[in-house]
DNA sequence: TCATTTACATACACTTCGTATGTGAAAAAT
DNA sequence: ATTTTTCACATACGAAGTGTATGTAAATGA
């Protein structure tokens, strides 16, 4: 019962983020009201511009946390792969499904970037990229890719991910338009390869 | 002197829209005050709603008018190419480059998805995408590329142009950034094609 | 024990947006 | 030719929402 102070406060933010999440992903940044926001989290907007500085702030946050949850589930994923290039496309197959998510799309991949700006100078910087980067600079020197500027390739590459998770959260089949995406998806990374087999999964 | 009053009308919009763009270019769709907006096309708030409904509806009408001038600069493009491959490389390289632009990367890439929803729907259908999309048709009826889904293809690619895009601009060296964007991205598609050629454009 | 900082809440001024209404000129109808 | 209607905007008003400035009680530190 008898909470230490320091826990309190971590608890107040983390009710702040929580009730951020849900009103960003449910009506979007902008019409997400910040008296709403924090009279739901049984606080007032004092505590929010005490915290994070402002909505901006605010947003940084939650994307922040939703950014590691995300990190967290790839880093999964890449364990469990048998080489390195089979993590690295597992990887991005499983990017795509989580990028589907409203809410991740919603608030990280919409609202994010025209909030914000572009994703790479963000502290938890679109995890996407940091480790598509990593991925590819091991691929490097496995000698299993071509020797591409890893840092380039990989921003196309989540670019990629992003346009296809786009598409298929507004397609009507969203089942088989992500059959499709990660096909497509295939053929395109296999251009990377130094072999040519269509290398599959 | 004396103008019909059709073209009155049209200039009424064309002043809203041009006054729109460089806001939104400058300070953000968020930030550009409709007062203001008007106030320096010399009208009022009036005038926007009765012609585009609101300030989302003015943004739209920006958005379809960039993106016919990208439209009408690939075309040209297109045409000048040699063969349907060339186009289609050449096509995709002038959209990064147009991509990069501050006010097309502003409005477009970043306010536009944000504020109106995924591109897929929009009567401009982000013309990036449809050319792609018919490009990469054509390529597979010449059985130049793999038969890969022509839209979803379509939208991995033109999301990846996005993604150099936004990094290219960002950079420290938009220069040098972008000549590894272009190499990187060559390699991708390369995996399009049946032969293994690295297809030098 | 007293001063100071911390973690919020409250109050207010300002901007902005949407709508409802007004108005003069052109177009259409009679 | 006159009346009626429609159109292209301007004006006015109310409702939010945001940022800041200030207040306050508890916790910390000397």
């Amino acid at each position: 019962m008898a909470q230490k102070r320091a826990e309190m406060i971590e608890e107040t933010r983390a009710k702040l983020i929580s009730a951020a999440r849900a009103a960003f992903a449910t009506v979007g940044y902008a019409d997400s009201s910040m008296d709403e926001l924090t009279a739901q989290a049984g606080l007032t907007r004092g505590a929010l511009y005490h915290h994070f500085g402002g909505k901006k702030g605010l947003l940084e946050a939650v994307i922040a946390q939703i950014d590691a949850e995300i990190s967290g589930r790839l880093a999964v994923i890449v364990e469990e792969a048998e080489s390195t290039w089979d993590g690295f496309v597992q990887e991005c197959i499983g990017y795509i499904k989580m990028a589907v998510e409203p809410e991740v799309q919603r608030i990280v991949l919409l609202d994010g970037p025209a909030v914000l700006g572009d994703p790479s100078p963000w502290p938890s910087q679109n995890v996407c990229i940091v480790n598509t980067r990593r991925s590819l600079q091991k691929l490097i020197e496995e000698a299993v890719i071509r020797p591409v500027d890893p840092l380039a390739t990989a921003r196309l590459i989540s670019g990629a991910l992003l346009g296809a998770s786009l598409w298929i959260a507004s397609a009507d089949d969203p089942r088989a338009a992500s059959e499709k995406a990660v096909q497509g998806f295939l053929v395109l990374v296999a251009g990377l390869r130094r072999d040519t087999s269509p290398a599959q999964s």
